[in-house]
DNA sequence: TTTATTAATCGCAATATTACGATAGAAAAA
DNA sequence: TTTTTCTATCGTAATATTGCGATTAATAAA
């Protein structure tokens, strides 16, 4: 099917989810990666940076920004890309909580 | 093309992509969950707790096993499953050092 | 106005993912 | 041995994702 059924699902495990696939492609890493290193924000340059066909970069980014983890300012001819502060944090703090709920215990 | 070119990111980028296709889905997001929260690794209940059909939970699992973060015991007719410590860690220490790497800056 | 520059979108092809019914396999229980 | 129980795998269908060439749109520059 291909579908997931998000319906079945609680807000937060989709949100989860969603905040994942942000970091569930190598050249989504590569983005959010080069974003950091620039401290002020990177604008098309990130083409040049990664391997990758300028199409295929902007759809990342279109996936970033629906995500919400990125945002990008209008700065014609330019878009100049940068972290969304309060959705890292979010993420920050989603996966921290996740991965802390995790007590070792004898298991198998 | 839907083909992942793994081989132009870097070892750490494909490594970080897959630890977070572990909670890219709430399907497999509610699995982790489920074997956190039975603190004792849980067996084929996993198909009672999900509304999902049983080759698609064990689907899931595969893939789950594939990326390492958990591991299953075979108890026949049952496998327990549970959180693999180790890689659990290894994601820790990942999702902590690539969130933290983020210092909020002036931008646009 | 014409020409660059930059980035988004369209359209397509190829592959991957998700889901599940049906089946198979493996071992315990009857 | 037959049956039951449990889980993996197969096969298939549907949808999603990835990637890119070509095009478009928007603005600045000439």
């Amino acid at each position: 099917m291909g579908l997931t059924k998000t319906e079945i699902f609680s807000d937060q495990q989709n949100r989860i989810a969603d905040l994942a696939k942000a970091f569930a492609h190598p050249a989504r890493v590569a983005i959010l990666q080069v974003l950091i290193a620039k401290k002020a924000c990177v604008c098309g340059d990130l083409v040049d940076e990664l391997p990758l066909a300028q199409p295929t970069v902007s759809q990342h980014l279109k996936e970033l920004k629906r995500i919400g983890i990125i945002k990008g300012e209008i700065d014609p001819p330019r878009v100049c890309y940068c972290i969304n502060e309060t959705v890292w944090e979010e993420a920050r703090q989603t996966f921290g909580t996740l991965l802390d709920s995790f007590v070792p215990a004898t298991c198998c």
